[in-house]
DNA sequence: TTAAATTGCAAAACCGGTTTTGCAATTTAA
DNA sequence: TTAAATTGCAAAACCGGTTTTGCAATTTAA
């Protein structure tokens, strides 16, 4: 049932139609009596207006687009959560889409959700979309990146401070006694994983000690890299400590040295808490990062750009925290 | 830029673009020479379509919405993921909500969604949600139901076999020697949850044991429950194995045990894998649910109810797997 | 050479809304 | 009593597309 429709039912015209649907009777100097008569045909059957042609004729399509590399993971999932229901408390709905890390998916997902004409961008951004957001900054177009940002480009942005706490964690380890601390990241120039490490080299120089650092492939759902995480660890077997970029990292590690039986050889800290990290015997030290104020930050600088007239740019740096869980070495 | 901009520019009529545009030009008869000009310049300019225009114009939207009970969640996360990269290789984006249970919510997502025209819904439901449903469901919109049915409404359906499943992992506890053996479930109608506790007390029927049964209240977000939980476990010492009918239950009472230093003293098994049962000590026997291949036969499904005109009800029940990690009692 | 068929495109109708404009009919003010 | 203002709505223009129809101009067939 359109608005046409049900004009022609009730021999009015669709603009009289619209105007009293809308709460702009008084506006369109309709009369009380005809919008009383509209209203009750529209509640009688139930109609609900097309969202579409009304985002076509207003220019509001009440979307946002979401991209995050993947939301089955603890960081996004929960993260997209909070965007979702927040959003929705503004009247927004949000498309998602898991790059993976892909650079060309991506950009291609991106594209796809302009077309869509959402109102604007939520991105934890893949290497290599410099161009593709710069477009999009270009245009003024309301765009919030997140958790890491797009190097060479001045975005708004809501993360944490990979580098400082980086550091926190890997001298904390290094207050336990630890002498012998080996960094496993990813290889990746994702400029919050380059912070992290650029924190734990800093804290190892500064304590006159040995740096090791291992960075595996790339793929955040695959198993590869496991081959060269053992013969890593073979190798220096003089390692008292690891400490994982990223926590997935952390389990998959786990996972190999369970297997071979060497589980609580190391200390242990990670970058992002998992739930595994608080009962895992034994414990597993911490950063955590506070998804919820995370994405309430998002949300409220999205909604800002959205409304916003003039051009502005804001960065948003949320403290993590340090979760101390292993007892000390000593 | 719009297709009536382009018309204008080139002084042709914007029906003769959107032909040429939709690789239609032989059909409508448009000269080589003028599809060219056309091309050249759309390619010159980057013209993209309007979508929402393109969606009201054909009355396919390319959209389709996916209503979970918590995307940030370790079963629907990757459920998510796994459905929006499939739906993504059929030219669909995905509009996603999380009601967190909540029925009302969960109604005003799936008006929201329908407006917004949604060529079809995907949803795992809260209770209550019969009538709108039903609604969706009569008027023949492509739907696909899972995880948990709509109790007393035939829709497409996947899931897995709670009921069998939850059998075989409370036989495996009383199999390994358990023999007080408490199921903890949620406090919720929800007909996966009371298939599995079903399952449980047949098993114990069938082996003639006490069935000891808590149900704790049903917010997946909150801690609450937790003081119940205890003095379940203080008024009945005399358990040996808990079974939990969700792994976040689960994860929660280890929370709890650990704090009061119980750990080990329980056989447990859960329904749903969690990395943490991998590796907690002792490691946890489960029941695991394939979501990728769920996630695949639920995409398989909602496209072909997008092309079928005949109406149609399948069920697809995916068999899950028994996880067995625990080491035997005695 | 002329009627019929084909070519090549414009124009119109449509999808379903919103918002501005315009115009009788009525009411108010002078 | 008459001009001006207001009331109450319809009509038109617009958002940006798709698809069908229609009509000159050209080409083909008889």
């Amino acid at each position: 049932m359109s608005i046409n429709e049900i004009a022609k039912y009730l021999k009015v015209s669709k603009s009289t139609v619209s105007l009293v649907i809308n709460g702009k009777a008084e506006q369109g100097r309709i009369s009380k009596a005809l919008a009383k008569r509209i209203l009750d045909y529209v509640e009688e059957i139930g109609y609900k207006p097309n969202a579409l042609a009304q985002s076509l004729a207003t220019g509001k399509s009440k979307t946002i687009g979401l991209i995050v590399e993947n939301i089955g993971d603890s960081f996004f999932g929960p993260i997209a959560l909070y965007i979702e229901e927040n959003l929705r408390r503004y009247g927004y709905q949000v498309f998602y889409s898991s790059t993976m890390g892909d650079t060309k998916i991506s950009n291609e997902i991106l594209e796809t959700m302009i077309e869509k004409k959402v109102e604007g961008i939520i991105i934890s951004p893949a290497v290599g979309q410099l161009k593709n957001i710069q477009k999009i900054r270009n245009k003024n177009f309301p765009l919030v990146v997140f958790d890491r940002r797009v190097i060479g480009l001045s975005t708004n942005y809501v993360g944490t401070d990979n580098y400082s706490s980086s550091k926190k964690a890997v001298q904390h380890l290094v207050d336990q006694g630890f002498k012998k601390i080996a960094m496993i990241t990813i290889d990746s120039d994702q400029p919050q994983m380059t912070d992290r490490l650029r924190g734990y080299e800093e804290v190892l120089n500064d304590n006159f000690l040995v740096s090791f650092t291992l960075k595996l492939p790339y793929r955040s759902n695959q198993d590869k890299g496991l081959g060269e995480l053992l013969s890593f660890l073979h190798k220096y077997p003089e390692l008292d400590a690891l400490y994982f970029s990223t926590n997935y990292l952390c389990v998959k590690t786990l996972k190999v040295l369970q297997s071979i039986g060497k589980s609580t050889n190391y200390g242990i800290a990670a970058f992002d808490d998992h739930e595994l990290f608080e009962l895992y015997t034994p414990n597993i030290t911490c950063i955590r990062q506070p998804l919820e104020a995370i994405a309430n930050e998002i949300v409220k600088m999205i909604i800002s750009r959205l409304n916003d007239s003039i051009e502005l740019i804001e960065e948003c740096i949320i403290p993590s925290e340090l979760i101390i869980r292993a007892s000390s070495k000593k």
